[in-house]
DNA sequence: TAACATCAAATGTATCTACACATATCTGTG
DNA sequence: CACAGATATGTGTAGATACATTTGATGTTA
């Protein structure tokens, strides 16, 4: 559907406005689609990348630094969502034998486990979450669009 | 920059994937410098918004329901937005004597004055915000692929 | 009219974002 | 060694998202 009759504003100031409009929206839209495919696993979408990046350091520890640099929202408090998972039993977390001003932090056996039983439903696969289809052309497009976008000239 | 060096990830399972995480990214990039540009005014992306729904409607009141109703975000929650415009006494609130479950949300002339403060500085204007520059093309073609995103064939 | 369903909004709880500040640790310099 | 400054993380607070539940008002129907 188009964004026009999504949010019911037949007409935009202009088409930046609509595309940045459209865009927020789009993002919106698939993030409900996103938690909702999480929401059984009882991990929420910013858990799920703290673990998909401590199982690629696996077996050795991460910092909350590192997680911070790899992370897609740099600005998001790493260490609150480390506690949820810490909670869950999902990581441990300990201090650093050898800069005490660090923690090392560890994906767990039941860490491991929960992360392939959520890949084995593919549950993040375009066509499951309700997406459109693309053609390779129109997803080089879209990436490229979005660059320019935050391209400051 | 691109995506691929923006998060310093060199590669992707594949472009609907890399789509996905380039969207969310450039997302969470625009609602930092929209912020930004809404904090001098003590005023949040959300607060602005049921602003101008208020102002549209003015001197008509508007309901919590109408307020959801044009909202981007269906889910987010108007009432807890309405109590801190409430606070600043940028609207008022009260039950509508016609149907007493409803309650009557106005903006005030301190609201109508902020709103027109905020939009005589243009503070969303694209250039303003760092954004790139975009031919009306690729506007016409960003928007038809965000759109063919949310369509679920 | 009493009982029940529906509706409109508010409230409760958990999580996350955003930003300022606090605490503990390490490092380099005199 | 003392101390300033940098570093790594944690905490506090405000606002928002997400979803379930509650409260009070209204409609409906036996």
């Amino acid at each position: 559907m188009r964004i026009e009759d999504e949010i019911k504003q037949p007409v935009f100031r202009n088409d930046f406005e609509k595309a940045i409009i459209n865009l927020s929206y789009t993002v919106g839209w698939l993030e409900v689609r996103q938690a909702a495919a999480f929401r059984p696993f009882g991990l929420t979408l910013p858990q799920f990348n703290i673990l998909r990046i401590l199982r690629g350091q696996h077996p050795q520890p991460a910092t909350v630094a590192l997680l911070i640099d790899r992370m897609l929202d740099k600005t998001s408090n790493a260490s609150r969502i480390v506690d949820r998972l810490e909670e869950k039993q999902l990581v441990t977390r300990c201090v650093c034998p050898v800069n005490r001003r660090a923690v090392d932090i560890r994906i767990t056996d039941a860490g491991l486990e929960l992360l392939g039983r959520i890949e084995a439903e593919d549950i993040l696969n375009p066509v499951r979450l309700g997406l459109g289809a693309f053609s390779a052309d129109e997803l080089y497009q879209l990436n490229e669009l979005l660059d320019k976008m935050r391209s400051d000239n």
